[in-house]
RNA sequence: GGCCUGUUGGUGAAGGGGUUUAACACGCCACCCUCUCAAGGUGGUAUUCACGGGUUCGAAACCCGUACAGGCUACCA
């Protein structure tokens, strides 16, 4: 069992072809077998570094694979030229005008257009004259005339297409390089993929790919089609990264859209992705990018990290937003667990923290009224202020002695005492236990904060 | 225009002729816990599987047609 991803350098990866990588890695990996990654550059020039972007990508969610560089000397000629040898193949010197004009044509009287086979006959004596000569030629695939062809595909199961709707597809380009179907077959031969992988857009390509390997006298492999993922965004993978997602929880994610497993454990490392990964159960379906439920995977995963592995996770966001400078490791830290199961992604830190660091609180003025209007209300915000004024040592020990000392003296139930001091110091009616808000806020904000309403 | 594929709730989906009054999860709603939010707990959430017909004792599952969606129809990949 072998199967390949192929890198498109001159693409982003998205979440799409990340998700097809998982596949075909989970495929290979599941039978232990192997996994190859390789690189779109049979007929263009792609740089090194866009090449490295891309692999790092792999590398950075975890795959194992063997990289291997298509051969950069053009075999493919010589390919295409052996099947114009045996019939299946032939020299085409149609220009692309007269293409284009035909099937303008065509569109214009709303009938079906394929390349009407002009070349085909073409006597191969006078063919070679006109190569001779220097005359622009590309190489096509004859198709077959009558009939049809069925390949099996291990996702969609059989597919028949009739002959008569296959072009004659261009195998070899004008200026001698091979098209990306053509070259893909003789790729994928020499590899030795027993399973080719691809997206589903390419279903209906794939009966003439089956009769390249069959015409070629290579040994046809197996065939997996992949459903497409529908995203309403582009480039949704970088900012997923730049959000602060754990790769486990993308990982976990994509490999949920377009597959199921067979019991309805849904939480999968990597490794017991490969242990559970059976291609059978892939849908034929396309999946809808459900950002809901990623975020609801990654709340999961930051729950379940480590108290230091979180720490580390998401103290860099932090410091994307805001200074710290003149806080104490021990500030820090207490904050950020505060919040540990209350974030969706890392970014999120910067708006649910933004009370300890703004200096000064939206307070709407409806809220200040409300509290301006209960006199019991004032009265107990009054003693808290004074009580909070005399503390000398700040801890969560010596803040839980003052709420309970003005509970006592003013009959306070929690609502009416912990509610209006919430409000009137982070300027929210939620946040995490008001006893750790307080003691991170510290006496001096709270006091400042307490002005405005007492 | 031709061809290919798909269609189960707001979302991902299980199920491939009878233990389906359609699993599980997200979301949503309610309640419990609680100063509030989050977390956690409990429960509710598709009279029914796009529609129409057929096969069958029996269909979400099999067949045909229609509708809708996506894809392919390049000297793009």
């Amino acid at each position: 069992m072998k199967t390949r991803f192929m890198i498109f350098p001159n693409k982003k990866m998205d979440i799409e072809d990340l998700r097809d990588a998982l596949f075909s890695y989970l495929i290979a990996k599941h039978d232990k077998g192997k996994f190859v990654v390789t690189v779109e550059n049979f007929n263009q020039n792609v740089s090194e570094t866009e090449i490295k972007n891309c692999i790092s990508i792999l590398d950075f969610f975890g795959f194992h694979y063997e990289e291997i560089l298509p051969n950069k000397e053009n075999i493919y000629k010589a390919y295409a030229e052996k099947l114009v040898k045996s019939g299946k193949a032939y020299y085409c010197f149609c220009t692309q005008e007269e293409l284009n004009k035909k099937r303008m044509e065509a569109s214009e009287k709303k009938i079906s257009y394929q390349y009407d086979r002009t070349c085909r006959n073409f006597p191969k004596d006078e063919a070679r004259r006109k190569i001779l000569i220097e005359e622009n030629y590309v190489i096509r695939q004859a198709m077959p005339n009558e009939g049809q062809t069925t390949f099996h595909d291990l996702v969609y199961g059989d597919i028949t297409t009739l002959n008569s709707c296959l072009e004659d597809q261009i195998l070899i380009k004008s200026d001698g390089t091979p098209t990306y179907n053509f070259a893909n077959v003789i790729n994928d031969t020499f590899l030795n993929i027993t399973h080719v992988t691809m997206s589903e857009d390419l279903l209906t390509s794939t009966p003439k790919y089956l009769l390249l390997y069959e015409n070629l006298g290579f040994s046809v492999p197996k065939f997996i089609h992949y459903p497409k993922i529908i995203t309403k965004f582009e480039n949704i993978l970088m900012d997923l990264l730049n959000q602060g997602f754990l790769k486990e929880a993308i990982l976990n994610y994509i490999a949920l859209l377009g597959w199921s497993p067979k019991s309805t454990k849904e939480f999968f490392s990597l490794e017991e992705l490969i242990l559970n990964f059976d291609y059978n159960h892939i849908n034929k379906r396309p999946a809808i990018f459900d950002i809901k439920k990623l975020k609801w995977f990654n709340h999961q995963y930051i729950m379940k990290l480590s108290d230091e592995d979180y720490l580390a996770f998401v103290r860099p966001y932090l410091e994307r937003f805001y200074n710290v400078e003149d806080k104490s490791e021990e500030w820090i830290h207490y904050l950020l667990l505060l919040f540990k199961n209350q974030i969706n992604f890392g970014t999120e830190i910067a708006l649910t923290t933004h009370m300890f660091f703004t200096p000064l609180i939206d307070l709407e003025e409806k809220e200040v009224s409300n509290l301006k209007g209960d006199n019991k209300i004032m009265e107990a915000l009054k003693i808290f202020k004074e009580e909070v004024k005399k503390t000398s040592v700040w801890n969560v020990d010596s803040i839980k002695k003052v709420l309970e000392f003005v509970k006592a003296t003013t009959n306070a139930t929690g609502k009416t005492l912990y509610m209006p001091i919430r409000i009137s110091v982070t300027g929210k009616k939620q946040g995490p236990n008001l006893i750790d808000c307080l003691y991170l806020l510290g006496k001096e904000k709270i006091l400042e904060r307490l002005n405005i309403v007492v």
